[in-house]
DNA sequence: TTGTCAGACTTGTCATACAAGTAAGATTGG
DNA sequence: CCAATCTTACTTGTATGACAAGTCTGACAA
């Protein structure tokens, strides 16, 4: 039997054998030469295994010191959706009818199952999106309050289903938050969710948030038919500019609030 | 300036030449080596950017022929998704709970939208679900009918997040579908489902698709507990021996139900 | 004790070469 | 003239060896 081994099976045998369970998380994998040789296969075979698996975010290799092992975050797992989406002709009133039924189940089961520490997360964030001068700033304390909330459902899947169109639903904060009233509009609804979680109000929570989700559709219809691909890539230029992605803006800002890690 | 070019930078450049529009969809892009001199990079480096392309599902390198442009697919979107919710601590209790709120108002939306076409395959998944003898086709129906449902929505997001948790779905599916009970008994709710979205009754889809999510719960509630990483694993091994992945089972199983191409 | 530096690692990238697969045109046989 | 076959020029996939750049460690000297 001397059938030659593929990339797919070779990632498969290094994740079983070095990604499991929580305890390998940071640990350092052998170097790649080491790997190679211990399979049989060529340093550049391996290497575009090792590739695969770190655009699954279960590995990170940094020059000069090895491949550590990571927690895939829930960014990873956008990362696909998001480009599908931004190939198809998908519209802001596509992106906010599905929004509008996720987020209002995640506040709902967050209103029943927030953690006192998810609370806290939760208020730190709301104060921050309140106190926030720039636009960028707000954005991003906007998408960690939500991602938050998801967080507090306690639903690995609801959670990750959220991060999949995170990427997306962040570029149209940064298009409804340039208007100062929707964010007028939009600040009390925060409170009246936050209360609600705090009072274990599930009702009260869902309604609320069908109300913030629903606010931007009155105030600027026009961008909401036309494709999320055109819009996003305008907004996002006059925001960030050419030198950041939206992925590591979001990165950075979710790591922010403490919501680097999918648990 | 000259500054070297990243792998990211030369994706989003080659994405924005080759891979714009649904007019470029399998044309062929220039061979590897002409784009490296072109660009000023090594054929290498070039090859590495190509596979990141690949696996968001744009392109498709075939050996001796070329790269060809390919529109992103449903479960392409699932890859990251798959991996991340594999490496975390999700029950199935957890996916059941994201589905119910998902499916419900996919269900809703189909009644409401589904078009002439829409209804004709879900009637080809239904009959073929009904007529399967074997567990994996009655599974592949199983889980065409429901994308199919998701596709009749007409909204591009709720597909692609019902696609990416659809590997997982069908990982569930495979062990649902093995107990007879929950079989006759879900049939004819496919069935009610299907008639609802037939009269244009979101009401009663909704209800239906409600009842037919929970109803594996009581069958089985001693493996929704446990990480669906584990029964997951023991139920493919078992159904699909070693030989072929979820993913190309689903891929394959799309395609027979016309649900290949994310529109 | 502290600072410096050389060396032994690591990953990232390159140029070159060849194997394997494909497609189309040239050639040969009828 | 037609058809089967074969050569040839492509394509991607892989292997190898080499070097650059970054990082850590430990020896060595002040």
């Amino acid at each position: 039997m001397n059938t030659p081994i593929t990339q797919d099976k070779l990632a498969i045998e290094l994740t079983r054998r070095y990604i499991v369970g929580d305890e390998s998380v940071d640990s350092l994998m052998p170097s790649a030469r080491v790997l190679a040789e211990e399979y049989g296969v060529s340093r550049l075979f391996l290497r575009e295994v090792l590739a695969g698996l770190q655009r699954q975010g279960l590995i990170e290799t940094v020059p000069g010191r090895g491949v550590y092992v990571r927690k895939p975050h829930m960014l990873d797992a956008a990362k696909n959706v998001h480009t599908t989406l931004r190939q198809s002709a998908a519209t802001g009133h596509n992106l906010i009818e599905a929004r509008a039924n996720l987020e209002q189940e995640t506040a709902r089961l967050a209103a029943l199952r927030a953690t006192d520490n998810d609370i806290e997360q939760l208020e730190v964030a709301l104060l921050a999106f309140e106190s926030a001068s720039e636009l960028l700033a707000r954005a991003e304390a906007d998408i960690a309050f939500h991602a938050l909330l998801a967080k507090a459902t306690q639903n690995p899947v609801l959670q990750v289903m959220f991060g999949s169109i995170t990427t997306l639903t962040f570029e149209i904060m940064l298009r409804s938050l340039a208007d100062p009233e929707t964010v007028a509009k939009g600040a009390p609804l925060h409170h009246t969710i936050l209360k609600a979680v705090k009072n274990k109000n599930p009702e009260l929570a869902m309604k609320a948030m069908s109300q913030h989700l629903h606010l931007a559709e009155d105030t600027y219809a026009s961008d909401l038919s036309i494709p999320l691909s055109e819009v996003a890539a305008r907004i996002v230029k006059e925001v960030l500019g050419e030198s950041r992605t939206v992925h590591e803006v979001l990165e950075q800002a979710l790591k922010k609030y403490s919501m680097d890690i999918l648990r």
